[in-house]
DNA sequence: ACATTACCATACTGTCCCGTTTGGTAAGTG
DNA sequence: CACTTACCAAACGGGACAGTATGGTAATGT
């Protein structure tokens, strides 16, 4: 919190003017910082508009503060139960977005629960090496766990990835 | 630390002539309770070890301490870069002994990397669940997670989950 | 019997950090 | 000008916690 209001050369009196709590004021962090930085892709193909967004997800996670602040959260969670209560509003609030990727990819028949299993079968190893092992993440391996999907419609993806280039 | 020592009926004093600092204890702690509370299943059938496998890590995070002891590394590891090597190497232990069990499942003609991919998908979701989103798991999401590795051996499993009786 | 050792229990020190309070400053309003 | 409001900065209170120090007790060794 001081080195919050250091860092945004503000008082803490005013930070506590806008947000109740720490807490509030990390779930409005997170909710901001993952719309801004991890939007959903304008991208017509289903499968690469996921791709960029998982992209956009380690990028966050690797290049910038967030994965740091990610991990203390989770930290603090474990004894904090407001912050767990809010940390977990967040993840729901992640989720229905990144489920509305997924539905364009195995098509609107799936039902929510497997959509909630898929949305697993991708974000839990990204998170896995991001927060636990410390595996590294590249393109092909977040390639692969698209192509893994185990719903996939039918029709066998090219495995060729899209270039750096494209991706701006 | 108090609290353990006072749990434990020990002098804080004692504690300290044992480990020299709170990090060492607890990644000694990790270890010890993950060996002895999700040992390697002694089931001949590949698919029931690995899900019994699953279950005990799922009771020891949630019907436990562990999983908070958990979160509250990952949260240090952030900040702490001895933490963070000493924890990955703790996944590098627990990944070795998983990939027998996975790699009894799947079959001897996977490669490291495929075997790696396939606890990604099993782990992922599992630790994803507890540490971040916070939704339960239940019996038949681990035996789904199973059911739905993608290098499986042809055969169609059927998809009857044991009893709670059988896991005793 | 005496010294040493191991040990439990508790108190203590230093540190960190959340949230509040206070003092001082500048802008806007009547 | 008087008054309110918003704000930064710093200090403060309180609680939590890691690690150390102290006192007392029991066992062991010589």
């Amino acid at each position: 919190m001081d080195e919050i209001a250091r860092t945004a050369g503000v008082g803490k009196d005013t930070l506590y003017r806008r947000w109740k709590s720490k807490e509030t004021l990390v779930q409005h962090l997170l909710s901001e910082l993952s719309a801004e930085n991890a939007p959903i892709p304008d991208v017509e193909d289903p499968r690469y508009a996921l791709f960029i967004f998982l992209q956009n997800i380690v990028r966050l996670n690797t290049r910038s503060d967030f994965g740091a602040i990610l991990a203390g959260i989770v930290g603090e969670s474990a004894r904090n139960r407001e912050m767990a209560t809010a940390f977990h509003q967040f993840w729901a609030e992640r989720r229905t977005i990144a489920a509305g990727l997924v539905r364009r990819v195995v098509g609107p028949g799936a039902s929510d629960r497997e959509i909630g299993q898929i949305l697993d079968h991708v974000l839990g190893p990204i998170y896995y090496r991001l927060l636990l092992s410390g595996d590294p993440i590249d393109d092909e391996y977040l390639w692969d766990l698209i192509v893994a999907l185990p719903w996939s419609t039918g029709e066998t993806p090219d495995q060729e990835q899209p270039t750096e280039k494209e991706l701006k």
